[in-house]
DNA sequence: ACTACTTTTAGTATCAGGTAATAATTTGGT
DNA sequence: ACCAAATTATTACCTGATACTAAAAGTAGT
C-alpha cells in the first residue's frame, strides 16, 4: 500500500484521464505524464483501454465535424431537413433536438429552436427571390425535450396569395402531438426578374 | 515558351493552389504534387509565398475555431451578449450580424436570429430557475443587414409578475431605430425548491 | 550564343507526436 | 516468497512537415 507519492490508483486515473481530455483535447500525452506523473507508456495503454484516440486524430475528427456542419449550413439554408415541398402551398421539415439546443439543465429544447425551424419553413414555402418574416403570432403548446424529433407543417393561406404578404400557418408536432402553433406574415417582393 | 505538359504558368498556380486548399482543407503537400505536375519543394514555396500554413495547422485553427464557438455557446445560454440586467425587472443585449446570420443572397439576417437574441433575452430577465416561453405576439419593423448590431431591451410587465406567466415586452434596435418588437409571455415554475 | 535571373527540383537533417512490439522492472496481494 | 497485474524502458518506424543548402532547368535580354 505504499504507491509513489502523487499516484492514483488505476481505475481513477482512467476516470481522469478521459475527463482530462474531454476538458482538454488540445493535450499531448507528455503533458498527461506530468499531470499524473506516470510514464507516457502508461498514458498510452490508458488511452489505448479508453479508447481514446491520439491528439492528431481527436484534432482532425474536431475539424472534419464543425467542416461538415459549415458545410451543411451553406447547402440547406433551413433550419431542420425539409422532407417534402410544394411552393406557394405546403411544406414539411424534421428536426431532432440535441443536446446544443436545450437548456443544460432541464433538457428542454430553447424555443428559438422551434421557432427557427418554423420560420425558415414558412420562409422555404414562400416561392420569391426575396421572403422575410414581416411578423408572427406563436404559441409553444408543450415543451419539446432533448432526443425529441419535431416536424413541422406549414400551410400557405391561399386568400393570402398574390399580395405583398403571404400568411403561412405552422404546426409543429412531436408525434402526433402538437407542441407550436404559429402564423406567421412573410412580406415577399415581387423581384422576379 | 515549351512548358513541360500539363503545367500552370506560377500565377496561375498560386491561385489555383489557394483555392484548391480552401476547397480541400485536408489536402497533404504530397496530394497537391499530383494535382499540380510538380515537385513537393514547389508546393511548399508556393504554401510559403500565400501564407497556407501546413496540413496539420490548418487542421488544428479549425479544431480550436470550432471548439470555442463550442464553449462559448456554453458559458452564456444567451445568444447575444448580455450588457445589462435587472432580474424581473429590464435587461440589454447585443447581437452583430455576421455573414452566419443573414441570407447569402441578399445579405439580410434571418428573422430567427432576431427572435432568438430577444427570445433569449426575455428568458435571461426572469429570475426564476425553469422559464420557458409559452407565446409571443413579434413584429419584424424593417429588415437587418449585414453587419448590423441589434440592440435588444427587454422590460418585464409589472403587472405580469407573482404569477405562472410573465410578460416580456422587447424591442430591438439598429442604432436608434427600431427594428423588432415583441411581446413574449413566459412561463415560470416555483421550483424555487 | 552568352549572361543574368527566376523557377523548380533534389537532398539532407531535424522535428512533433505519435504507433507497434518486445522485454524488463516494479508493485500489490496473498 | 511468489505470482500476476501494472508500469516502464527500449527500439524501430510512421506521417507530414520545417529549415537549409545546392544544383539544375527554364526564360529573357542583348
Amino acid at each position: 500500500m505504499v504507491m509513489r507519492i502523487g499516484r492514483l490508483p488505476k481505475q481513477k486515473r482512467l476516470l481522469e484521464l478521459a475527463n482530462e481530455i474531454e476538458q482538454n483535447p488540445f493535450i499531448t500525452d507528455e503533458q498527461l505524464t506530468k499531470k499524473f506523473n506516470v510514464s507516457i507508456q502508461t498514458i498510452r495503454l490508458d488511452r489505448m483501454e479508453l479508447g481514446i484516440p491520439e491528439l492528431r486524430e481527436r484534432i482532425k475528427l474536431m475539424a472534419e465535424k464543425s467542416y461538415d456542419q459549415v458545410r451543411s449550413l451553406q447547402i440547406d439554408e433551413v433550419i431542420g431537413e425539409v422532407v417534402d415541398l410544394q411552393l406557394d402551398k405546403s411544406g414539411i421539415s424534421i428536426f431532432e433536438m440535441n443536446e446544443e439546443h436545450v437548456f443544460s439543465k432541464t433538457k428542454i429544447a430553447r424555443g428559438h429552436h422551434i421557432f427557427s425551424q418554423a420560420n425558415s419553413l414558412a420562409i422555404a414555402v414562400i416561392d420569391d427571390e426575396v421572403a422575410l418574416t414581416a411578423s408572427a403570432d406563436i404559441r409553444f403548446i408543450r415543451s419539446v425535450k432533448l432526443g425529441e424529433k419535431c416536424i413541422a407543417k406549414a400551410y400557405v393561406r391561399k386568400d393570402s396569395l398574390n399580395h405583398e404578404k403571404a400568411n403561412v400557418d405552422v404546426f409543429t408536432y412531436v408525434g402526433n402531438e402538437l407542441v407550436f402553433e404559429g402564423n406567421f406574415v412573410i412580406f415577399r417582393s415581387e423581384l422576379k426578374i
